[in-house]
DNA sequence: ACACGTTACGGCAACCGTAAGGATT
DNA sequence: AATCCTTACGGTTGCCGTAACGTGT
């Protein structure tokens, strides 16, 4: 079975090309480097590195293993570090993964001690939940609540939806839109089950049949395009066009008479002690956002 | 540093429930699966395993940490693959990567005798021809031919492009239409730097010009979701709307006088031996499509 | 009594360092 | 001569298996 320390060693003397400095910087006499590198290629079966004095450069084959090797290596400080408690696996809706968790995951990196690490993935609200549950991921955040056995349910924060019309169109500079001409929009829909057409047939009721949806787009940054070139409008979350409305590509309107919000949830395992990473993440958010009622 | 034999018995205790079991699958004595746990637990400073006589099951630390371990253990056989020459990182345009290569990859892996490892980079086209200069895959496949230094490229395949309409437009049904109606329909461009205009403009000369261009979408996905939509039509791989036709939610028609034609290209580093494993795909992919002048 | 896991201990292989040996500049 | 890597060899570590020992069913 591989040894984890020749690989370590196999990269550093390529990224060094020295012997000498390669056992400098890991701790080892160099001829332990050497002695390292010809087993590490014994059991490999192959020449890793072109032994010549002068200079060390990695063969063909070392130059194509290369990135395999710095994976694994990787691999394995994610291995130690979700060992030791500080990593997290982050599960997001594609829409919090784009424009809303980057800055606050920043933050709580910034306020934690140790050194986190973490990874996020980011699919469609519904496989969030499947995520958690399978413990493939540690935390969710997703745009609606999704309960599900053994998993407890935080709200985090409100983000108001806003209806987004070309800079072109007639409505572009109003702050507000009547119901009435709501209506008569075309409207462009985003990803499937992100929760938006739930919450418009509670704000609208009724009338919420009588909106003109023309077509689903399956992400909003293409939904943003189809608006932006003057395929059609829609309803999106305020974070997602922020830099859009600054630079006058997309202007942005909210309904008069109505409050439109979507509530963001985390959600994490039910038997987590506080002091567990993905809970102090999750307390971090929802103490960062001030979430009231 | 870590011990990756150890990882692997961790991770089958947890799979089989059962230390004598684990010894068995991994020809190991059951004490010795004992001691590798346990030094795995000092290794790491955390308890993963909960003692009791009847039953082996994971704690809440060790079912967080699995996941990882899995992963590092994919990540040393890759390694290990990659190092046997029996591993092949592809790159391949999103397009290709959609429609075209996973059929083809099938063929290759059943024809090696060998088993072989394999991974998938899809990106826009001119990022490919960076992957590929990096080291990071070992052969791309793109939508056109971007030649670099110390790569070399091959012909691959031609492809048909076609124009697509909705099912409910009146041109649906027809086999072939005029350059002239061309020139009326509202068309929609997908991602860029497919090489797409490129081409038109090659076909179509001074013409290309008249085409009504009246959106660019970022994906091949959202140009087919906004065509079936009615928004408008596009000029396409024939590859990526069989299904649709098939099925009546597009129709597809070719372009009187001329062929459209994309030719996909392979690009390799251009040292490469012949019987370096990307050399071998590359060769079978080249044969299988027999491509003609 | 049996099945399962732990503890104890000895042999053996593997790893690392020191010292000496080429080769190139 | 100096630098760099390799070879040779001995000491130590650490891994694995056998044997003996708890413990719950």
């Amino acid at each position: 079975m591989l040894n984890l320390s020749f690989v370590k060693t196999f990269v550093t003397l390529v990224e060094t090309g020295s012997y000498v400095e390669t056992g400098k910087i890991l701790g080892l006499s160099q001829p332990t480097v050497s002695q390292q590198i010809r087993k590490l290629e014994i059991t490999l079966g192959t020449s890793l590195i072109h032994r010549s004095n002068s200079a060390s450069t990695p063969t063909q084959h070392g130059r194509a293993v290369l990135p395999h090797a710095r994976a694994l290596l990787k691999s394995s400080e994610k291995f130690v570090m979700a060992a030791e408690g500080n990593h997290v696996s982050l599960g997001c809706s594609n829409n919090i993964a784009t424009y809303y968790i980057s800055s606050n995951l920043k933050k709580f990196v910034d306020h934690e001690v140790d050194p986190i690490s973490w990874d996020i993935r980011s699919t469609t609200n519904p496989e969030i939940g499947d995520l958690l549950e399978n413990g493939e991921i540690d935390i969710a955040a997703t745009e609606w609540a999704d309960p599900r056995p053994g998993t407890i349910i935080k709200p985090w924060r409100r983000e108001p939806l806003v209806v987004v019309v070309s800079p072109t169109h007639s409505l572009a500079g109003e702050k507000f839109i009547s119901i009435k001409k709501l209506m008569n929009l075309e409207l462009i829909g985003g990803e499937h089950g992100s929760g938006t057409g739930t919450l418009l047939n509670k704000a609208l009721g009724a009338k919420a049949r009588n909106l003109k949806m023309v077509k689903n787009l399956h992400s909003t940054e293409a939904v943003k395009n189809a608006v932006r070139a003057g395929l059609g409008s829609s309803i999106i979350l305020k974070g997602a066009i922020i830099d859009e409305v600054q630079s006058g590509h997309l202007a942005c309107l909210s309904i008069e008479g109505i409050t439109l919000e979507k509530t963001f949830h985390l959600a994490l395992p039910a038997e987590l002690p506080e002091e567990a990473l993905p809970s102090r993440l999750a307390n971090f958010l929802t103490q960062e956002e001030k979430y009231e009622k």
